[in-house]
DNA sequence: GTACATTCTGAAAACCTTTTCAAGCACGAC
DNA sequence: GTCGTGCTTGAAAAGGTTTTCAGAATGTAC
């Protein structure tokens, strides 16, 4: 257990050179010399002292995880993601969510960084050059589902090794806006996610596009305001139940939020899809059991995290000057009972967009 | 960013021992001193560096938790509140997760018990003591939801700072059981979790207990084969609606499974809970969706997470020498529509056993 | 046989902190 | 004035590893 590089040295009559040189083939050794020191290694059960490593600056075998938050299915699928990629490269995650301001936020930034190999951060409501001064330049950094960098943006990180990956929040609403109009419905209303959330706005902005582009004003579409949670679709629900003339469909922000406007269109006994049409968004393992299903866009979220982690260990092992990469994971869209869809068609690929490399 | 307490010393015109005792507190320092170090600190925004920290065998900041899934509401929940308390006492998270087998579970142990203070540890086959010679015997550990341990496995682990909290499985099933009996359902059915897994064996004594105490046979009671998955409570409820008599309940092993069995029902075309009963188990956020909404036991999760960190966080910081502690936290019955409960009836608090003290 | 290149090996420095040890100092008591 | 006491301070060691440097050993070419 607390063995050291010194006792497999004495037990394999070298010096702890030739160990260190064995175990980390960083140069030849004699054949008869390693063998012993594998041997020692083996009796002694002895693994490098993590501590001692990350002081020369070597890798610490951690990455660091910084999410708004880890509850609920959305983050914990994502974070599940995260950790299967980690493992199988041998990498440990270290994980911390939900800092309330930015201070907090900051100081964890800092205290996590000089324990980990490399960053993944996902924050919806800070901008990437928001961080510049705030990270080691050392360390590689990953962003999730950040807002796209303008030209100055990018300069201000150009000294980080710093790739993002997003999901396309855009093409996603923008396709569920089409299945709507596509169904025949008229007159849609959307509860839309929080202010200032980076893919809150990209997801409105699909829908209005797409309106758009089939002839509608999307002034004509009334937005309510929402957090994400089912708490704000079911007050949303309960307003919408009021108006006159009726939505014939909602839009909800992410599935959380459909699945209370469902349970506010019930309370006012409003029948789904009949009266109303309810979509969603992520396709969260919730959607598919309530009632009805939800039709909704399913993000690829394990995907992402495997992105993200893939990307880390590659700069982390060596290769410092990859080329900094913006991907854009495609999403799929998924039919279900809410919009009044044949249940069995299901799942429909969007095509991904254009993958902007720079 | 990259300053050492030589520089913090040099800029204070003091030595590193003075900073290092002003940092810590350790011995006293002459005002004038003390303030010339701070205002250094301030200035080169310092702090100690981490991995030499932990190199002198001091405290690492970091607290490791194998769970056996981090998917799922269950498990989320349970981090979530884990995190909190964690952040809350200025620790990080290690997290690591489904290990395939023992062997890849007692290398993960071994590679992250060097590398925080402190672990967190769930799995339902595997028994304490089977851990005994894996956990470094500084280490303080705390299992969650582990069985209870008898004389002879409590000898084994006696080197150890070993604490345990579970949730209340016997007691909960028990009370789910009382409830269906008490509505007057007649002829129950079982879908259960995983074969070796402690909860799920505790659930089911919990439900036979429930049964012998109301003078009812457990023979009677057909138990399904399950996982805690949706699935297996899909498969089960096909399985349930051949049977001649149809069973009036069924209680699910958790709630995926329940809404799996929801599922299964509404295909087979019988109505809960008029033709059927179900129950399910944990209370994850689904279970008031699901339709009708799942009647359950909720466990205290962030409780439980906050009760382990609490004890590791005291064991770290000195107190060493406290007597290990074994306790059950105590769970409610959630009744709603699916066993045919008042909805506003809803909580009711379940009496915790007797916490055992050894 | 000598000179030289090449491979293997061990000693020692470096990483950054905490802690022990001993020395320095001021102060009060005699 | 001298001694002892207690507090403050700095030097140095320790913790486990990687890496550099130089030396040793081996092999090759003439």
């Amino acid at each position: 257990m607390g063995s050291t590089i010194h006792d497999v040295a004495a037990h394999a009559q070298v010096s702890i050179s030739t160990v260190s040189r064995v175990l980390n083939k960083t140069a030849g050794v004699s054949a008869a010399k390693r063998q012993r020191v594998e041997a020692a290694v083996a009796a002694l059960s002895y693994s490098p002292n993590p501590a001692a490593r990350s002081l020369l600056g070597q890798s610490t075998g951690g990455l660091g995880v910084l999410l708004p938050y880890i509850t609920g299915e959305f983050f914990s699928e994502l974070l599940d993601g995260l950790d299967e990629a980690a493992r199988a490269h041998g990498f440990f995650l270290l994980v911390s969510s939900s800092h309330r301001d930015d201070a907090a936020f900051a100081r964890a930034l800092r205290e996590i960084s000089r324990r980990v190999d490399g960053l993944i951060l996902m924050s919806t409501d800070l901008h990437p050059s928001q961080y510049a001064d705030l990270l080691p330049k050392k360390t590689p950094v990953v962003f999730i589902n950040t807002p796209l960098l303008d030209d100055a943006q990018e300069h201000a990180l150009a000294g980080h090794a710093l790739d993002v990956v997003r999901f396309d929040n855009y093409g996603g609403a923008f396709a569920v806006t089409e299945h709507l109009i596509a169904q025949g419905y008229q007159r849609l209303a959307v509860v839309r996610g929080p202010e200032r959330a980076y893919d809150a706005d990209e997801r409105v902005r699909g829908i209005h596009e797409a309106l758009r582009q089939h002839g509608r004003d999307p002034a004509d579409v009334p937005i309510y305001a929402g957090d994400f949670s089912q708490e704000a679709g079911y007050q949303a629900a309960q307003a919408i139940a009021q108006r006159n003339p009726l939505p014939d469909a909602i839009i909800a922000s992410n599935d959380m939020c459909a699945i209370g406007v469902l349970l506010g269109l019930r309370e006012a006994g409003l029948s789904v899809p009949d009266q109303v049409a309810v979509a969603g968004f992520d396709d969260v393992s919730s959607a598919q059991y309530a009632s009805p299903p939800l039709t909704t866009v399913r993000i690829r979220l394990r995907e992402v995290g495997a992105w993200a982690i893939e990307r880390l260990v590659q700069r982390v092992q060596g290769k410092q000057f990859l080329a900094p990469q913006r991907v854009t994971m495609p999403v799929d869209l998924v039919l279900r009972a809410s919009t009044g869809a044949h249940e069995g068609t299901s799942l429909r690929p969007i095509a991904p967009p254009a993958r902007t490399g720079r």
